[in-house]
DNA sequence: TTACCTTATAGATAACTATCTATATAGGAG
DNA sequence: CTCCTATATAGATAGTTATCTATAAGGTAA
């Protein structure tokens, strides 16, 4: 009876817009397989660095992924727990 | 092991974008008690009719509500399934 | 330090959206 | 038919957003 470990999303409606853009659910998805430098992740789409950068930013801030440094790369991380739960819905659509 | 009863969803960014409004979400809450006319719905709510109507649509477009008229009254029902699953994930979160 | 690599931020712009007012449409009653 | 009620649509507007270019910031290596 897992609860409540996904993190705190204080704000229902924003978590749903950020997952209302097409290309933030690619992200997710490749960051899916597993964490991604926000380089790698440039390379895997055709956007530009900021742009991908801005998206991050709207994951992060609604705890679908987390952020870390390792030397001069961020590393961006799935909130696997939250994601499944995502996926889950998605499935049934 | 019920599945895909629930309506095609052909868009999931889509969907995830029609619930990303508080508005919206406070409809479909509204909803879940049981059908209701636009009227009520604009009564329940301090929007005017024109906008509540334009949710609905929003809703109905992605398949979380169904229209139906009743004489002069458009109802409009829920789609429980699909509501089913989305309140899964927000409970999660 | 300088030079380089990686990411974030600032600023601009076009597209979208949530809301309103005004109007049209459509059904029911007489 | 006319009148009323109920809902939808059109059009406007302010706010948001997805994207870009340009630049700043921060870490590494020499």
């Amino acid at each position: 009876m897992e609860e409540y470990d996904v993190g705190k999303v204080r704000n229902i409606a924003g978590l749903f817009r950020a997952l209302s853009c097409e290309t933030r659910l690619k992200i997710l998805r490749f960051l899916n397989e597993g964490e991604k430098s926000v380089g790698s992740i440039v390379k895997k789409f055709n956007f530009t660095q900021p742009t991908i950068s801005h998206h991050l930013k709207v994951l992060t801030n609604v705890g679908l992924v987390v952020k870390k440094q390792y030397r001069q790369w961020v590393i961006y991380t799935i909130n696997s727990k939250l994601w499944k739960y995502v996926e889950k819905l998605i499935k049934k659509v």
